[in-house]
DNA sequence: GAGAGTGATGTCAGTTGCTGACATCACTAG
DNA sequence: CTAGTGATGTCAGCAACTGACATCACTCTC
């Protein structure tokens, strides 16, 4: 048995989902929060920096994953690729499982240019991130930095076709989102191999 | 003879980029810079719609004169170069004379995660309305998207260089930011060229 | 198994960003 | 001269966030 219900970070960010998409995020307060995941505010602030952050905890941790897959990749592998096989992994590992939690943060953000600010800044790390991930591996400047904003923009692609197919949390019906980068990346070369 | 002292707006915006670069901008209160200004807290929201706006009213007029310049650039010009010729006309009209604010304000925001957000997500609109501004003339997409973020990255890259130069405020050393402006986009084509 | 940690949580008070409602002031138009 | 107008001030209040300290429930040690 645990002291205290358990998983209070994940209760936090599922009560936040909620309210933020029952009332908007201006008209939610972060007591309102606390209170739906039976906790107090200044819990909320010791898990999460500001009201903002609790919708943007995953993508830690998808920072974290693309950055070990990059790492994991085989070493002969080109660059673009390397960022293309980890984030198909990704894909499978840290999305697929919950695409209806990804559409209603989606919606939720598309709403709040607050979040979207955050949203644009998380995008600009997880980039360096890459880009630092694939120097590690030998790749040089510009190279490094093309290819990790390159990998990026086709899982943001990937992302929205993903989030915008039809079909319910248990339906198999449309493509995984590690077709979908697949799919996106090859067009990428194709647009760029054209000339 | 005016009511008040004239231009309250500016004398805020004076007394936040002194206050942001003494303290920092964490150190730094609202009220301070309004009574800096010799106007109360309560104005200085009426300019401005938050803290961190004081710092970007002017790339509201960036974004203007850019639109602008577009719009009056000749018919036959092709897209990235009724960019470039716009990029030039705002570095000369709205920088030039202002390169030692610009520095200061450049140091601030690199200083400040909270104001590089907001940094991200004005260079995001302005590049949104830059390609506005090409479709207008015709340009179709995805040429007039990428001619835009094409166009805003040379800008960035020109602004960093001209910031980054030695020289005072009435000194004429170095080179202008329209020059920097018209050489960062011939390395662009030149890569980009190169195939 | 009593007592000393220990880490997660609660309580409380305080600062600051930001807003709405209303008052005031200095000038202008008629 | 008076009414109007737009910029500013005053005041009260909410909500985001923080620091300091208390508490609680469990664990480890002797």
């Amino acid at each position: 048995m645990t002291r205290w219900e358990p998983n209070a970070r994940g209760r936090l960010e599922l009560a936040a989902l909620e309210l933020y998409g029952e009332r908007g995020y201006d008209q939610t307060t972060v007591a309102e929060i606390a209170r739906r995941a039976g906790l107090t505010e200044r819990t909320f602030f010791r898990y999460f920096a500001d009201k903002r952050e609790v919708l943007f905890y995953g993508s830690g941790m998808l920072q974290d994953g693309l950055v070990k897959g990059i790492e994991d990749a085989p070493a002969g592998l080109p660059p673009i690729d390397a960022v293309g096989a980890s984030l198909e992994a990704v894909a499978d590992s840290l999305f697929e499982e919950r695409r209806d939690r990804a559409r209603q943060r989606q919606a939720i953000v598309a709403a709040t240019p607050e979040l979207q600010e955050r949203e644009l800044i998380k995008m600009a790390t997880l980039s360096a991130a890459v880009a630092g991930a694939l120097r590690r591996r030998g790749v040089t400047e510009p190279g490094a930095s093309l290819a990790a904003e390159a990998g990026v923009a086709v899982f943001r692609v990937a992302f929205q076709r993903w989030v915008g197919q039809p079909g319910d949390s248990g339906d198999a019906s449309g493509q995984t989102l590690a077709q979908l980068v697949r799919q996106s990346l090859a067009e990428l070369k194709a647009v760029t191999a054209g000339n």
